[in-house]
DNA sequence: TCTGTTCTTGAATGATCATTCAAGTATAAC
DNA sequence: GTTATACTTGAATGATCATTCAAGAACAGA
């Protein structure tokens, strides 16, 4: 019986996070929304409410894309270590190519919104916290591999990743070059490897 | 002959600091900075030329004070890894006790605007560079007295020093709970101190 | 083909906001 | 006291924006 939609919503969804991601959420009006969905304002609000309820929704497909992507990089049969060296200088390498001056949409919004909207602010840090067990997860693999002493605080450690990991989302602000970041990098690996 | 004003215009700043730290830039109104300095809109526009140019003098307020703060706790004679680890406990402390959910001026801006507006971005970075030319001082002292190697590089153990710490202003949004930003101070020092 | 339902359109609404400006006010030098 | 100067006031302006809604369009089942 009724009328089906012309769109797709997880595309709709992906064209709002790089609107939302590129300018953050206060900056991005409705009207860029519709330019960069093609939906006009009278279907974007039937589909999700209102402008909060599409970038709600902006935040689960970042943040399963991310939790998605370290699941696989787990998966891998190579030393956790490595991987975590890797994931780490992926990320530094980005900034240092102009590749990622947006930074995390995550901590973007966390940083723009959380004193502001309780409900964004939960959601964000229901993530962090996901996203933290994660990183606990890899960390857990390579102390079992011996590559990270097995008495030390799991937790700990994965707080310690995340924190830098985060500053260096702040830092691709600030234009650093790449000897910075490798510093900072170095930095991690010392710390993590420390007897 | 003129007549003379009748605020005081650190006074002014001063307030507009509170307001934009607390809300932020694009969530300030110029009503609201009209309703905490007590100057008209008139007064307001005279003095600063419009809205970003009280932000521009509210950025080097900040600053100012960060840098003068770290001047002087270089200035005690006392050991500098102490300081560092003094430091970083405090910034971990004030998390913890809700007295930090505004985070960090520099950082919150740099997120916002950076990507906005260039003569903000220049003026937060170029602090930046000052701020991390500061943590090389007080690492460089720490290497002098032999408590960090002096055979590592100075900058970039200064950047994973700062990564640290913005990590931190990020993470306090997201309301750590004391045992994880302690795994991070620790996590800090166990790399300061390596050998 | 007809009907009920849902989708789409895009102009209208009302609120908020940064900025301006003209009129009024206070001061210092003479 | 007079005057030139700069400060203060606060309503007005024009722009932007999120959201609504009424009218039209398309589809699935009968």
């Amino acid at each position: 019986m009724p009328r089906p939609p012309e769109y797709d919503r997880d595309e709709v969804v992906s064209q709002a996070m790089a609107v939302f991601w590129e300018q953050g959420y206060g900056k991005t009006s409705v009207g860029d929304l519709v330019e960069a969905t093609g939906l006009q304002p009278g279907s974007l609000y039937a589909a999700f409410g209102n402008k909060k309820g599409i970038f709600l929704e902006v935040i689960d497909l970042y943040n399963k894309g991310f939790l998605d992507s370290i699941r696989t990089l787990r998966e891998s049969a190579t030393p956790a270590i490595g991987k975590i060296d890797a994931l780490l200088r992926r990320i530094a390498d980005d900034q240092v190519s102009g590749n990622d001056e947006r930074g995390c949409l995550t901590v973007n919004a966390l940083l723009e919104l959380s004193q502001h909207d309780l409900e964004i602010a939960d959601r964000l840090r229901s993530y962090n916290r996901r996203l933290c067990k994660s990183f606990a997860a890899l960390i857990a693999d390579a102390q079992r591999e011996g590559d990270i002493e097995a008495v030390r605080d799991n937790d700990a450690l994965a707080m310690f990743l995340m924190n830098n990991i985060w500053g260096m989302r702040v830092m691709c602000k600030s234009k650093p070059d790449r000897k910075s970041l490798r510093g900072i990098v170095d930095g991690v690996m010392v710390a993590l490897r420390a007897a």
